[in-house]
RNA sequence: UGGGGUGUCGCCAAGUGGUAAGGCACAAGGUUUUGAUCCUUGCAUGCGUUGGUUCGAAUCCAGCCACCCCAGCCA
């Protein structure tokens, strides 16, 4: 996906169910009826390129993308890149990739950070001017003993009273690379008795000799996180700026800053500079993160179990990542979906898994043509039909959605079903096939299994079994029929492989303090492969489709990873629901 | 134990002084050639807790309790 052209397109990320009121539409609403921003909502999603997006970071994309469109908004793509030691161009691309697949386009180009490194130095000295900010020459560590604690107030540094001259050389020397790496640092000039740790004097600017993925050596100094985000946002005229609540506390920061540069300054810096909108400063609004039980989404765990082979990689599909889920195959619909029904608060949660499930589950039924699988096969022998019969049987792709078509399924003599779709002795309410019993093929006919065959060990190897001709789309006569199960032509059944996947952790709450590692609570069974399946011919056909109900079975997905040329991959998205 | 937050059904969540929306899960029926889907019904005299104000409180006030975040030159 290229970077987006036009400055106006809308996003298209819609969502099925009706959205509910929360206290940012409701904040947004109540701005617009004031006319706080002159009638403009104008959002932004801003990563930073140090990993792959998972599942939370698409609560906020939803909800920066939606919250904009639902207003005639913009909502722009911003890589917060001002860390150049944990980024890189890989996760950039990702992450652009991700959003897209999401079904969102960001206003006008992807933006970074980094693209404003020059009017943030400007912005930076301009605060040095006006003695809110000094060059500090103390180490991390001394600066560390200097804050103070959470119950004690910290000292000044002994810099903190620099001539604005020295300090204006200082700095400008910091950014011609004469300093080496933590020698100095520019500081903010604010309150080291402040309650409020974020307040206490805090770093604006560090000097890494490193190279940067976007501006490669041009700079040897970076700006901080909360120098840059506040400024950055000014810039492009964002007008609210969602973010995590854990940036709670860096409020005051974000608002000093704004507050301590001029406004014309900031203004005449930004995309509004020549527009007709009165500028107002960005505001600032936290939501609870996406937890979800069962799983991690940490950015710092998802890396670790990439790096040490726990998973296949940030695209294993039992990654809570959006690469992950997407070759699980999820949907990006029923992702977008999911977050909407999850609502966006202030009080921290842990959503049931089971939520995802049903927003997968019901955009696939919707949605995906249905198809036959054993994964299991145990043969059955039809004994009254001619062992080269071949008969085309006619099925529909959707039970109730007959636009989907129909396709045609191989009827011969020798068919595999299901091995648990068979029990000798029945457990009370078994309505599969039974010694003796009869039972319904999916589309085809009655048969009654006559004969168990078994090898010298007692495994069953073969059922013999005969059909009633007279049961192909109509009841049988004068008896009852319950159990249906499924089947696929021995000969005219292509092979496959299917992954079967299941939760990586067998505790609800893998991320808790009280689990030292969470190696310790992995699922062993989260990937079983499945080498002997066999399904019916037509999900093998060119063009056909990628993803199926394999009905009675779940959702499954051919894996375009692992698939090629004579070597079918299934990936097993989610089961069906089973009351069973 | 300084500061900032949060507590409404098993899990999310609406609600902003007028008598507890919705979704997931669960349960019971019905339809069904997928034990799926779909349909119907049920599911908080109760909103962390104790007091107070009020004709009336989840909503206002006070106290208490629990949990989360903050002492990176990370974001």
């Amino acid at each position: 996906m290229t970077d987006q052209k036009s400055d106006s397109t809308p996003n298209d990320g819609s969502v099925d169910s009706n959205t509910s009121s929360n206290f940012i539409r409701n904040k947004i609403a109540h701005n617009l009826k004031e006319n706080k921003h002159g009638g403009r909502v104008h959002t932004r999603f801003p990563p930073e390129p140090n990993g792959y997006l998972h599942i939370g970071h698409a609560k906020s994309i939803c909800l920066n993308f939606t919250v904009a469109a639902e207003n005639s908004g913009l909502c722009n793509l911003r890589f917060d890149d001002t860390n150049p030691e944990k980024e890189s161009q890989e996760y950039v691309d990702a992450i652009k990739d991700n959003i897209s697949w999401l079904g969102f386009q960001w206003n006008g180009q992807v933006r970074y950070s980094s693209n404003y490194f020059e009017q943030l130095y400007g912005f930076a000295v301009q605060l040095i001017e006006s003695g809110k900010a000094y060059v500090c020459d103390l180490s991390a560590d001394e600066a560390r003993e200097y804050r103070g604690t959470l119950t004690e107030a910290g000292k000044n540094s002994p810099n903190r009273g620099r001539a604005v001259a020295e300090s204006l050389d200082l700095f400008q020397r910091m950014r011609a690379g004469e300093f080496a790496d933590g020698a100095c640092s520019l500081r903010a000039k604010i309150d080291m008795a402040s309650p409020n740790m974020n307040m206490r004097d805090p770093v604006l600017y560090r000097i890494r000799h490193i190279e940067h993925h976007q501006t490669g050596t041009e700079w040897c100094i970076y700006p901080t996180y909360d120098y840059t985000h506040c400024i950055s946002d000014a810039i492009e005229g964002i007008t609210h700026s969602l973010c995590t609540l854990e940036f709670e506390d860096h409020r005051p920061l974000y608002d000093w800053i704004l507050h301590n540069l001029s406004l014309d300054s900031l203004h005449h810096a930004s995309d509004l500079d020549k527009s007709d909108y009165d500028y107002v400063l960005p505001e600032q609004t936290e939501f609870a993160k996406l937890k979800l039980n069962y799983t991690i989404v940490g950015k710092r765990k998802l890396k670790e179990m990439v790096d040490t082979h726990v998973v296949d990689g940030w695209d294993d599909p039992r990654m809570p990542t959006l690469a992950g889920l997407r070759r699980r195959g999820f949907t990006a619909a029923a992702i977008r979906n999911f977050c909407e029904s999850v609502g966006v608060a202030r009080s921290e949660s842990i959503v049931d898994l089971g939520m995802l499930e049903h927003a997968i589950r019901d955009d696939l039924d919707k949605n995906s043509p249905r198809a036959i699988c054993v994964l299991d096969p145990l043969v059955v022998v039809l004994t009254n039909v001619p062992a080269d019969h071949l008969e085309t049987l006619d099925m529909a792709n959707h039970p109730k959605n007959e636009e989907m078509g129909r396709r045609s399924v191989p009827f011969t003599q020798r068919i595999v079903i299901d091995r648990s779709d068979f029990e000798e002795v029945p457990p009370p309410g078994f309505k599969r096939l039974t010694a003796g019993g009869e039972v319904r093929l999916r589309g085809a006919y009655v048969i009654k299994c006559d004969d168990v065959v078994k090898d010298d060990a007692g495994k069953v190897v073969e059922l013999h079994c005969s059909i009633d001709l007279d049961t192909l789309g109509k009841k049988p006569e004068g008896r009852k029929v319950k159990g249906v199960i499924h089947w696929v032509s021995e000969s005219r059944g292509v092979p496959l492989q299917v992954h079967l996947y299941d939760r990586l952790f067998n505790v609800e709450n893998p991320e808790s303090k009280d689990i030292e590692d969470f190696r310790d609570c992995l699922n062993e069974n989260s990937l079983i492969r499945l080498d002997n399946c066999i399904a019916e011919p037509s999900i093998a056909e060119h063009g056909a489709a990628t993803s199926f109900q394999f009905e009675r079975e779940g959702y499954y997905c051919r894996d375009e990873k692992e698939s090629r040329e004579g070597k079918l991959v299934f990936n097993r998205t989610i089961t069906l629901r089973d009351s069973w």
